[in-house]
DNA sequence: GCAAAAGTGTTATTGTTACACCCATGG
DNA sequence: CCATGGGTGTAACAATAACACTTTTGC
């Protein structure tokens, strides 16, 4: 470190992996992008800081309200990881702080202000490269995936993919598609009922459906699960 | 986002949080400031980007083995989180990606080329602020150290604390250590070495101390842990 | 032999899984 | 009254915790 070296000055992107579960299925938020590099191809929505003071989690708070119209209903925004690849933007040095935001099944797929082209995308096609992004956007999107896989254990994030009022069921259908397995209903059903302050029933009770009305409930405020909920393949067991 | 906007360029810098188990007790490794802003006050070890095409994980690398010497050994690094307050730094705008360091206990505190006033200091003594740290840094500590004890019931990063050859008893220490609460010795050997991959046995064993020689292990190649080592009281149970 | 630490066996308790069964509604 | 899902009971099984007990060394 001598005296006369200029410190490195580089720009910082926040990149958001965006998750819902829409059509029985886990899918990410994405936009095509209009301009070189990469232009056409999805990408995640993100973009630069908005100024030299700009908050880092801030700016990721932004982009996400840009994108969905969203902001503090049932939203879950957490900081990922950063990617600090030299090469990752080939205009100029970019580092990207990455954040994983969940929202429930939004009632217009890219409604909003801004009307970017922002469309949801099944993840499975994404991760089995059957569309591919462009930067680094694929390995983030994997990330992203397995940080959320693995949360639905140990937290209450799943019941940030669901709307303020949910059924148990609903509930159970966010893990097993989010996990790719299905879940004996009546042992899950005991289970998140058991854990202290996860689940608090409004009173409420579906009307529709075939079967026997459920039990309506909105998120407790616990935010770490004390019997997890384990999955069967994956990380053990 | 108009086209005449211009990007904004900020420093990066990579911060430690490198832990080891030292005298039974948690520590971490500290800088003393040699100049101003917070000149004298003690500091996670860091700096910028060496150059403008340097990557952010090999920064932390290098800084790494510049403060301890240590390279590719029992070391375990990896990112922690970025912070990225517009006020951190009060010099100029500067976002910080901060990473773990796991280290065996160093045979000497300060050793490598680099001979700054780098030293070990209990973990305690800057969480219960006995000592306080320069900028965001107390905050950064506190989410390593709060990674580095979860970490440890679901990896094998325990081992990353351990020399390369180590006892049952050894790791036991770590854990005991780094979560503050004492283990049934019997049951934690049965554990452990019941992780597939977890420990392999060098066929050597302990010679001096008071009892019965202890068979010898080295880290195996599990990363994860199947039956976690769970710590009963922190998290949950 | 005695102290000290390593390591094994055994049992009570707790948590999980599988599944039988009852409940409450719409048609 | 039957199909359909919601929700409870229960027994087999697996993991954990507590602790008695055996092993192997130094002195």
């Amino acid at each position: 470190m001598s005296s006369d070296w200029e410190i490195p000055a580089v720009a910082v992107a926040v990149d958001l992996v965006v998750l819902t579960v829409r059509s029985a299925r886990l899918q990410v938020l994405l936009v095509e992008r209009g301009i070189e590099p990469y232009a056409g191809k999805l990408a995640l929505p993100g973009g630069f800081l908005a100024s030299e003071r700009e908050d880092v989690d801030t700016a990721a708070g932004r982009e996400l309200a840009e994108e969905t119209g969203l902001r503090p209903e049932n939203l879950h925004l957490e900081q990922l990881r950063t990617y600090g690849a030299p090469n990752r933007d080939p205009r100029r040095r970019v580092i990207a702080v990455a954040y994983l935001a969940i929202v429930p099944d939004l009632p217009e797929p890219t409604a909003g202000g801004d009307a970017r082209s922002a469309r949801w995308v099944p993840v499975s096609q994404v991760l089995t490269r059957r569309a591919t992004l462009a930067f680094d956007h694929q390995r983030i999107l994997s990330d992203g995936v397995e940080r959320a896989r693995s949360r639905l254990e140990y937290s209450a994030l799943a019941t940030a993919f669901c709307p303020p009022q949910f059924t148990v069921a609903d509930l159970r259908n966010v893990y097993e598609i989010v996990w790719g397995e299905t879940l004996d209903p009546r042992n899950f059903h005991r289970k998140v009922t058991g854990v202290a302050d996860f689940l608090v029933p409004t009173g409420g009770h579906t009307t529709k459906h075939g079967g026997r009305p459920a039990a309506l409930y909105r998120r407790g405020t616990a935010d770490v699960l004390h019997p997890p909920i384990l999955r069967s393949t994956g990380g053990w067991r």
